[in-house]
DNA sequence: AGACACGTTTGT
DNA sequence: ACAAACGTGTCT
């Protein structure tokens, strides 16, 4: 896989006249992953200085990080597996970069590669961006759109409403360009893998961190937005309203995370039973049946107890 | 426990 | 009105 990875973008020698060396070790390559596949994002330089005390904070932090063991039990692949890897397209990262390998960023930004490459440099800054992972990630899916839409769509769909969005009322203007996509009313740091890798197999443990991160994300929104306050939880569909409000609507029917693999698929298999039973069964296809929504109402522990935003971020860090 | 069928809710 | 899909009861 990897070396599928990196055939694609990363070894690829430049077309204006240079080979990087490229190592498969996460962060130290990302330097060079950066210059070669995604090269300037809106002012990038600026944008990781801000993202980079954010870094900091976060990495000083001293508590123990709280989702290892939610990670270890997520990280369990929907498709056993005689699917085809998929190529690496459909991992996208805001991209941050180690300290010492920033300035080759700036250098390549401004300097002389930049002309290179001078045609990216208007990408959004929320756009996937393909950079290519050295660590086998491949998503064991047959399908891919969520490649072009999934991690825009997660953002969108995770954004808090702009009343409850610390940014002060109104604040929703572009988040995007200011920094990445939110996750109510913080900021998505760079350095945040969001893969759509539908699902990676057994070993990818870095898309399921995503959704698991994603699902923090969200519960991080949750519990700081205002409380079930009705209009928050239910505006948009992502964070289910569910559980934490459910005191009086405990019959109402859940919904689907909307972060979580399963939910992020977007067509049905076709060939599982609740496809095959459409008609008579009305469920959703059973790769696509939300992990929250096969969870018992009231079994969502880790939810009620959302971890805080600090430690969300250690995540990523 | 999983598959299935059906009632029901929800969104378009 | 219709489609999608959640909740639940029943069956194996």
């Amino acid at each position: 896989m990897a070396n599928m990875s990196s055939s694609v973008c990363m070894e690829t020698p430049h077309t204006h006249g240079h080979a990087h060396s490229y190592t498969p070790t996460t962060g130290r390559d990302f330097s060079l992953q950066m210059d070669s596949c995604m090269n300037p994002v809106l002012d990038y330089s600026a944008q990781m200085e801000r993202y980079r005390s954010f870094a900091n904070f976060y990495k000083n932090g001293t508590a123990p990080f709280p989702q290892a063991a939610k990670i270890a039990r997520l990280a369990t692949p929907i498709f056993p597996s005689p699917m085809t890897p998929w190529s690496c397209d459909n991992g996208m990262l805001w991209g941050r970069k180690p300290p010492a390998v920033n300035v080759n960023v700036n250098v390549n930004v401004n300097g002389a590669h930049a002309h290179a490459h001078a045609h990216r440099t208007a990408m959004p800054r929320a756009e996937p961006l393909n950079v290519h992972m050295p660590s086998k990630m491949s998503a064991d899916n047959f399908l891919s759109p969520l490649s072009q839409v999934g991690g825009a769509e997660c953002m969108n769909r995770l954004k808090v409403p702009p009343q409850s969005s610390g940014n002060g009322g109104g604040g929703s203007a572009s988040e995007a360009e200011r920094g990445g996509a939110t996750f109510g009313g913080f900021a998505l740091p760079p350095g945040v893998i969001v893969m759509t890798t539908l699902h990676s197999g057994a070993g990818s443990s870095v898309a399921t961190m995503t959704d698991s991160a994603f699902q923090i994300a969200a519960d991080c929104q949750h519990s700081s937005s205002a409380s079930c306050s009705g209009s928050n939880a239910s505006t948009n569909a992502t964070v289910s309203a569910n559980s934490s409000c459910s005191s009086g609507a405990a019959k109402r029917k859940r919904k689907r995370c909307g972060v979580c693999a399963p939910c992020r698929r977007l067509i049905n298999c076709g060939v599982c039973s609740s496809c095959r039973n459409r008609k008579t069964g009305h469920q959703i296809c059973k790769f696509r049946k939300c992990e929250e929504l096969k969870k018992k109402p009231g079994s969502t522990v880790e939810r009620a107890s959302s971890v805080g935003a600090a430690d969300t971020f250690r995540w990523f860090f």
